[in-house]
DNA sequence: GTGGCTGCAAATCATTTGCATATAC
DNA sequence: GTATATGCAAATGATTTGCAGCCAC
């Protein structure tokens, strides 16, 4: 169950640990762009002896190596997301819920043109989300 | 020299107070997108009583109101922008620096379109600015 | 005169650092 | 065996909070 997360900490030559695979496998199985916290709060229910700073660790190293990409459209703490190719994201002000926003971006090319070498793009959409416009008007 | 600030602040029914004029002349002339820490460290020169609360303040009732906006794109610490229309910004890994990038922009309608209430829009790109990639050709 | 702002100190919260121990390879 | 990861505690740094006194209106 765990050799997908196996296979892709060797395909990048990073060190194969228990803690390492967990918080792969957590984001994996959670898109919902979970903060350290979170993720610690998680993993330490099956193992008490976690560490913060070792999900920092992994973290860091997981977003070094391109296997995941962190973002901080919350502004005062980072979020993390097992996806790590170029696509935006919507916060909703209200439920504070991420949404993941699918987009070509032109931009990229047009930003290149003026001189700058782009290595990342984040597009962070905040507003209201479906759900808590339809809770608006549905006067609840 | 201060009126411009005076009647922005009483456009938007502010008291106006000289550490409010003193923040909004900053960003004005300093269109680097400062960051708190620089603002104060600057403004305290020709005021030593200030307060970094005070600044935290101002900058928050002038974002507020519209009147500035806050970008997160370093991760670690707001910086904050003189100009409150939609455009992007680049920051350089290099230099540190972050370039505003003005752009039209037709994915506030798609994402509407989605069922989202667009009500902020942030476009960060990172990577090398032109300055430092000529810098690095010339081996220096 | 009064409500809102300022300035100071203390508190908070996310993240980083130092270091001894443990573990992957 | 060795380089690297883990886990703990302490440090850091940005931001927030509480509160007394001051000032804009």
């Amino acid at each position: 169950m765990l050799e997908k997360y196996v296979k892709i900490l060797k395909e990048h030559s990073m060190k194969v640990t228990p803690q390492r695979l967990e918080v792969l496998k957590y984001l994996d199985e959670h898109r919902t762009h979970p903060t350290v916290e979170i993720i610690y709060m998680a993993l330490k229910k099956k193992n008490p002896s976690l560490s913060k700073t070792t999900v920092y660790n992994a973290l860091e190293a997981l977003e070094k190596h391109g296997i995941i990409q962190s973002i901080t459209i919350s502004g005062n703490e980072h979020r993390y997301d097992f996806r790590n190719d170029i696509h935006h994201h919507f916060l909703c002000k209200k439920c504070g819920r991420i949404f993941d926003i699918d987009l070509d971006c032109p931009y990229i090319e047009k930003v290149s043109n003026s001189g700058f070498k782009v290595e990342e793009v984040h597009g962070y959409f905040k507003g209201i989300c479906k759900d808590c416009l339809e809770r608006e008007i549905n006067g609840s």
